[in-house]
DNA sequence: GAGCATTTGTCCGTATGTATT
DNA sequence: CAATACATACGGACAAATGCT
């Protein structure tokens, strides 16, 4: 059908990858060339479209592997578990703890925290796996008076969120969040493991106390496009009871 | 500093498309390749590099161009004004109808305005341009009932917001949206004149009556990611009065 | 650790196709 | 029709990262 014999191939490799579980290595670039009898050019070309696509992953010297792309559904009736998420879309998900220093607030957290720009916080720079690869990176800030004992604790548990609950006995949901795509820091790029510089998820957040409302922390999340979809759901304040909620 | 050819000749050229106007014509393929003293094909790659980063946007035959990307906020507090956004950014908005007609109700959109699937519908596909150039292409539903003489009133008047509170007297507000990225059916990837298949971003929208609170119409828009940023911003509902909104 | 094969990443030169001006 | 500029394609070479022996 297609005149252009790149894309031409990676119709064909798009069509096989929809029934290979994700992680599956796909044939190296040299195998497509003989298959499809193309230049090895075209059959890097071809594969770059499935990446464009976001279905695989490349590593170099390694291979190319079928992507597993998640949904992750941001709203104000859902409790942010990214463990869960993972899990319920057949990953395994898996959090490192990178840094935990103290740091003086910025002026934007600040704001955002209800605080003074350059108040003491402990940073928390977190990465997120998926099946063993790198998802998300994040940096949490936590105002220091609000847990001062955090350096202790975070190592034992999987999330801030967790060590509030049980430390300071305080609820911690979602009070506003704010999400588009940015081009990160080169720090967040290489804890994303890209090569090229590309747009990624920002997802940047903000928990309140649900009982008191007092804000507790706050956070930035970069994501890798390829790992997941970012979906917001807004409510809006135009809604009469009675009326179903609006579907899908 | 970079030992990557390509890579170190788009650091050059993105520093010095900060300071040139959106629309500016860049340096051919060729003139980059003669000027870094690199293969046409290296010098490719750096464009494309711009290209990955959102910075320009390519046409065959004609040339690369720097891009104007727009900030396009989604919120509960905002009225969507698309028009205005652009002028405010230095943009020139422009908006074309490509077609009116009428279709049953698909299932999902029929249940998003809560309605029975079938029920009969105005179809309204327009393209949305800044500076002349393709911005987005969206899909809105309108129940045929809720304003059977669209198909006259839709050419003179620029939004289907407006008509609505001329028409109907009704005051159209976002009541629920949905915001992600996804690669679109081939019709819309034509009408946004993309090449390679790419994300791009897909906003779903649905508009009530602030007054009564009934459905008045929903929508799908697919945006160019290198033209605009969309940025969502949803608060919580664990806010107190006399707490400040969160800050930037 | 050293060595090797594999695989992706970069780079060159050249040629031809296709859309725009 | 001609010139320009981007798009595709080929063949060849070496670099860099990975995985295994």
């Amino acid at each position: 059908m297609n005149r252009v014999r790149y894309l031409e191939t990676a119709e064909v490799l798009a069509a096989e990858l929809t029934t290979s579980p994700p992680g599956t290595k796909i044939a190296s670039e040299n195998e497509i060339a003989g298959r499809f009898g193309v230049s090895r050019a075209a059959a890097r070309s071809a594969v770059q479209e499935l990446e464009r696509r976001l279905l695989v992953r490349r590593v170099q010297g390694s291979g190319t592997f079928v992507s597993r792309r998640i949904d992750y559904v941001i709203s104000r009736d859902r409790a942010p578990s990214w463990h869960q998420t993972v899990r319920d879309a057949g990953g395994v998900p898996r959090s490192v703890v990178r840094e935990v220093r103290r740091e003086p607030l910025p002026g934007a957290l600040a704001s955002r925290l209800g605080r003074a720009a350059g108040e003491p916080a402990h940073l928390l720079i977190r990465q997120y796996y998926i099946d063993g690869l790198v998802a998300s990176w994040s940096n949490e800030w936590i105002p220091v008076d609000m847990l001062p004992e955090l350096d202790v604790a975070v190592r034992a548990v999987e999330s801030v969120d967790e060590i509030l609950r049980q430390l300071r006995n305080v609820r911690p949901g979602r009070a506003w969040c704010r999400v588009g795509m940015e081009i990160p820091a080169s720090e967040v790029i290489a804890g994303l493991e890209i090569e090229g510089t590309r747009p990624v998820w920002l997802v940047e957040s903000l928990s309140r106390d649900e009982q008191t409302g007092a804000a507790l922390m706050c956070s930035n999340t970069w994501s890798r496009p390829d790992v997941c979809r970012i979906v917001v759901e807004m409510s809006g304040r135009a809604r009469r009871t009675g009326e179903s909620d609006a579907g899908q």
